[in-house]
DNA sequence: CATGAATGAGTGTTCATTCAT
DNA sequence: TATGAATGAACACTCATTCAT
């Protein structure tokens, strides 16, 4: 009799070996080896799970986006409008462990998805997708009055990924001087300028 | 008297020849042998003009930043406060084929940069000059009450920063939902709303 | 279960053809290539048995003192005084194909050994182990009346080690000139050298 | 009008430059460059005054070997038998730092030596130089009944030369435990060997 | 299912050599 | 004569991959 195992149990908890492997070693570092040596299994079983070292990688960054994916679900029910927003924004911040390594692993890619348009799809699975949730949630904070509706909610949605993007990286290059709490600061500041309302100030001009 | 050749201007027109291949094929993708190719010379040549392949990449980085501070002299003679920040803002942003290798460059050492302080240190030349600048440019653009002066013009600096490089990175990673146009847009959105004048609502509570 | 080989057993066999490469094309033109050539097998073959290729020469440097080492204990077996002493120069001389190679094996480390402290390490072994044996036996030969004791053990010992490589590099220096029926000859009458009483003559000055 | 060199004397003054990087760095060391380097003069120049850097190699062992029949003429003039071979000895012996250079250049040479019949050549033409030299005093010193005739001058020499090869590489290999003074004194040793009258003892048997 | 022995292409790097100036 | 730019082959080594067991 075979030994029963149970393939997709055995392949996450190879690809969670990987995602410890991508995050301590970059993925310059992450060779077939060092994920065999990391699972504690030798370096051929990875083959009868993936078919590729390539598979492995991509593998590895989709269940990140399953796992994430799953979360939002949890965080944002029973929240609507600009509380959910704020909450979805904030659970793609690296505030703590879990996400600090979930941060690094897009990071980790985005050299790579600039050259192959193969990653590149694999990529954009959370970027849109997290994209358009941002959108609906804004177009909901707006329609409820929570925030300003002068600019289109899907402006809103791509500056707030930008700002995601741009903080988590610069929290990750410069840990000390972008600390956890800065980072919290400076998103509940975005947080707080979308909340209050603006006037029309008639003596600035515009350049 | 042996064949006259310019060290510096072979130098750099060799790095060139690294920026594309990098911008073409990723850190990844480039070895030592598809750079001689980019440039024409046989893979032996680098040897003269370089210790090694992590002094080729580095250099590379370097003459970028280089250039880039350049160029800023150039294109911020003249100007103070508010209309200097916005320039150093959008020459910071891939809205040419010249800046967006430029970008594609500095996405491209993220991954290393994280696992690597040799490299963190190159790159944060760039960084921590480009935020030293912005602050002191928010700065002077709120004394003479050109932008609002409720947050500290030290956050006002990171989140620019932070929406360069997130914005940046979207451009390049989805070009097209993210045209140059759209990025241009998204950000003068954002140098609008630091240019109009806000008033506390007080109807609305912050969570 | 995976094809199962002895790990130990196949690195002397292929040490062994190490050593017949080191004595083929010496030093200088043992590269992995040739090794791997001379094995029969591919050439990536040697990084799962030696760490690096000093790896590869060091240990078999260490494979053919560990055999000369055991033989020693061999043919010393049951022998005393000048007996063994005499076997045991014997034994390091180039007399038949096996010592031929081994002295080579020793000649052509020389040259590193001069300037690497680490391999001079890995050579000594030898050397002193020999030394002592020789002076140890030289003064047991000495107590029983069997050589001169004019001079210290130690004396004897070193000059016996100092014609054993000088003899040995002749012949294979100058293979045509010294034969190994000459080389024994030269090798005996040391031996009746030693064995023979001296006495003292008056009228000789020494400069 | 073209700048006037000496050939000759340029040669010598870079093969001089030769032995030093062989003396410091090994044979396995000595690279073109680090031979220009050492010369103080670009790489290329070696090439207007040797063909190939085997003749470099070839050429810096004969300029020694030059040197050295050039200081025997002087230091044998005048001399004759045993005081002849006993001046002949000891300088080839590394007791001085010139010698020691001239011993390494030898023992440098012996692993290819071993594979090149090329370079064999080469380095017999001292070998068999010396060792007739050796032959030749020793039989005069036997005929001035200086030293025991009982065996064939012509092992003398080869014994004498088998000691000067086997102590030199010894002092070489194990500087700390084989001191100059060491080295002095075993040969001295064995010069009082020769010139001190045998007697056979009949109760001795040889094995 | 799991192993690890074996492969071979590809890497960065070194280096003797050539040659236009 | 002397230079040093340029070459290209050879090197040790890494690594994803295959496959018999």
């Amino acid at each position: 009799m075979p030994k029963v195992v149970d393939h997709l149990e055995r392949r996450e908890e190879l690809l969670e070996a990987v995602w410890r492997v991508l995050a301590r070693d970059g993925l310059h570092g992450t060779t077939i080896r060092a994920i065999a040596n990391e699972t504690g299994w030798s370096a051929g079983v990875l083959a009868h799970y993936f078919t590729d070292k390539e598979d492995i990688l991509i593998s590895a960054l989709r269940l990140s986006h399953t796992r994430i994916a799953a979360r939002w679900e949890e965080k944002l029910a029973g929240l609507e409008g600009f509380a959910a927003l704020r909450e979805l924004v904030l659970d793609n911040l690296p505030l703590d462990d879990e996400r600090e390594l979930e941060t690094k692993l897009e990071i980790i890619y985005w050299d790579r998805a600039i050259a192959s348009s193969e990653l590149r799809k694999a990529l954009s699975r959370r970027g849109p997708t997290l994209l358009e949730r941002l959108d609906k949630l804004a177009a909901e904070a707006q329609a409820r009055g929570e925030i300003s509706s002068r600019e289109p909610s899907a402006d809103v949605a791509q500056r707030l990924l930008g700002l995601i993007d741009g903080l988590s990286l610069r929290r990750l290059l410069e840990p000390r001087r972008v600390t956890r709490a800065r980072l919290a600061t400076l998103i509940e500041q975005e947080f707080r300028r979308m909340t209050t309302p603006t006037e029309v100030r008639t003596n600035v001009e515009h350049v």
